[in-house]
DNA sequence: GCCGGGACTGTGAGCGCTCACATGCGGGAA
DNA sequence: TTCCCGCATGTGAGCGCTCACAGTCCCGGC
């Protein structure tokens, strides 16, 4: 009778099987422990011992089994990113500082990308990631449905979410659209404009709400009237469309767009009629996309520093995972108004 | 004396430890094979069984630990994407392309990217997904320096390689930029313009070449002169600065410019030398980012589906996985000339 | 000369799962 | 009835590691 012993589940002989810690252990003559502690760096080895068991390491080109160690730490080391759509400039550049922070700190990151926006999308990209057994996620989709989702989330993973509105249940770093849309129009103002029109984005997204009241809140303070809101989608095809209904209104001279995309829209539409920018109409985008000192004209717009925003999220996310609190805070990230071309002093002033 | 097992390392009683396998068996009264089994759809498990399995499954809200499953078949399900730059519209349609792909079969997706580009990153970033235990790895980055890294791979983790040239020890998934290249100059010629031009990307970047490939094989098909080629390194500002060149040539009336965004900061330049695109200048870009339709003029571009190379890089790793044997391919996707308005025929025919 | 205590090293259990195999049971062919 | 076979289920080992604990050894102090 021959026992599960006799016909091992890798062969042995065959192919180059990675060598495992105890490999390492009996090369180095010491214990597996022995060798875990050198990995560990931990005191209590003699350096002769240490540097045997190094030596064994390189000799036999042996990587700890990250699988291993989480199963038994209960740990991976890895994080999830969900983003609604990661083509965009803003989120893609808040992933790459997301990676690259948690690069430094030995973190991996997944992804997990939604093609739809609603709660149940957020929760189940949320889920996904937990069961592939990441540590925390940070949720980059300033929408309120999942600003919705958040609240839906189970407990037990820790959670940073980017722009997601003035909810406390979970930790939010965000730039400060407020601040950027007003400082956008008193620009405009500044520059003797009466009636500072703005295009919106969508609805559903925060960032374009609080765009929407920075403006607001700027136009009150100088005691300007406010002229009647235009929504886009954040495309520059919208922004070509709603370039239609400004031409038709007299005496535009000042439009606060909000992100460069739907900008570079109107500017087409604009230079299309025959409008000049920014000799009759000034226009500001919002988030200085790389190309947008490329238009024509040279945009002015708001700048977000995306990075930024991304190495804020890992820091919270991991004090998070570190000290298994769920705890609460916000962190807000400053914008800056980057002036170029495209906005001038109002002719008749 | 109290043995190691007085003392359970997480205590039952507190917190709600989630449920594992054996829970379910306990409370199904079956084994945590049986459960197993329900968990594979193994057949070979009486209906009444299962019903039961999956029940205590529900009401314990059970979901198999990814971790454990990995350690013991040695495969973790998830898949490493390393990217030079994901803020780039290309590498992030691919990476998304990659991503929705690899949800549908069940992978999570890893990313890595490089800050630096030359044979040590890149090695060092496979090293890095592949000691976080990926089952595979697509390099997106179509440098030469990126090629050569290839070769130097350890040949245990399945490879597939975005645009990464001629080279047949690693599968590839590219989009036939000759063709491309070709397919724009020709349209170029075919408007009469005779002197053709090229801003090209930078030297070692394997798409800039074979652009600059197609451009002289389609200009020697049709008999025409190679003006001097001229060089960018994929920005918007570098698209301006060559324009410089450019306006100081005589009898300029055709450009072909290797990417969009060099494509806008020439458009920029010619508008403000006061030169009209395209009744003067007629200029062809290449990859279809969603800004190009709303330049000024909207841009005549050869349109890259970079969805589709995401979808394949998937189909081929995948298949090399499963069948655990290095095969060697090269899947070719064709591009498609988008023509829109900065083109015209040319006005001396 | 003996004992206490640091420094160093080893032992064995167990993380949650799958794999190979053993076992029990019922039914159809001989 | 006997035997065998195949379905249904159970058993135990082991994946590669870390954790808790148990030594072992050597030195200084009384």
């Amino acid at each position: 009778m021959r026992g599960p012993l006799a016909r091992p589940r890798r062969p042995k002989g065959r192919g180059q099987r990675p060598a495992v810690m105890t490999d390492v252990a009996q090369l180095a003559g010491v214990s597996h422990q022995t060798v875990s502690r050198v990995l560990h760096d931990s005191p209590h080895v003699r350096r002769g011992t240490r540097e045997r068991v190094l030596k064994a390491i390189r000799q036999l080109d042996y990587r700890p089994n990250p699988v291993a160690q989480a199963l038994v730490t209960g740990r991976s080391r890895s994080l999830g990113v969900v983003s609604f759509d990661t083509t965009l400039y803003g989120p893609a550049s808040t992933l790459l500082g997301i990676e690259e922070a948690a690069h430094d700190r030995g973190y991996a990151v997944s992804i997990a990308s939604l093609r739809s926006l609603n709660r149940e999308s957020v929760v189940s990209a949320v889920q996904r990631l937990r069961d592939q057994g990441v540590d925390g996620v940070v949720v980059i989709a300033p929408q309120r449905a999942a600003v919705d989702a958040l609240l839906h989330l189970p407990p037990e993973v820790p959670v940073v979410a980017v722009e997601a509105g003035p909810d406390d249940s979970v930790p939010v770093v965000a730039v400060d659209q407020h601040a950027g849309a007003a400082a956008a129009t008193r620009h405009l103002l500044e520059l003797g404009h009466r009636h500072i029109w703005h295009i919106a984005g969508p609805q559903d997204w925060l960032e374009a709400e609080q765009r929407i009241e920075g403006w607001r809140s700027a136009l009150r303070v100088a005691g300007a009237a406010e002229p009647p809101l235009l929504r886009g989608d954040w495309s520059a095809r919208s922004g070509y469309d709603v370039g239609e209904h400004l031409l038709a209104e007299a005496g535009v001279t000042a439009v606060f767009v909000a992100n460069d995309q739907m900008a570079l829209g109107l500017l087409r539409r604009l230079h299309e009629a025959g409008r000049e920018t920014p000799g009759e109409i000034s226009v500001v985008g919002f988030d200085d996309i790389p190309e947008a000192a490329y238009f024509t004209p040279p945009l002015t717009t708001v700048r977000q520093d995306f990075a930024e925003v991304g190495r804020r999220c890992l820091h919270l996310l991991l004090g998070q995972i570190e000290s298994r609190v769920r705890s609460w805070s916000r962190v807000v990230v400053a914008p800056e108004l980057v002036v170029r071309r495209s906005t001038t002093a109002a002719r008749d002033r």
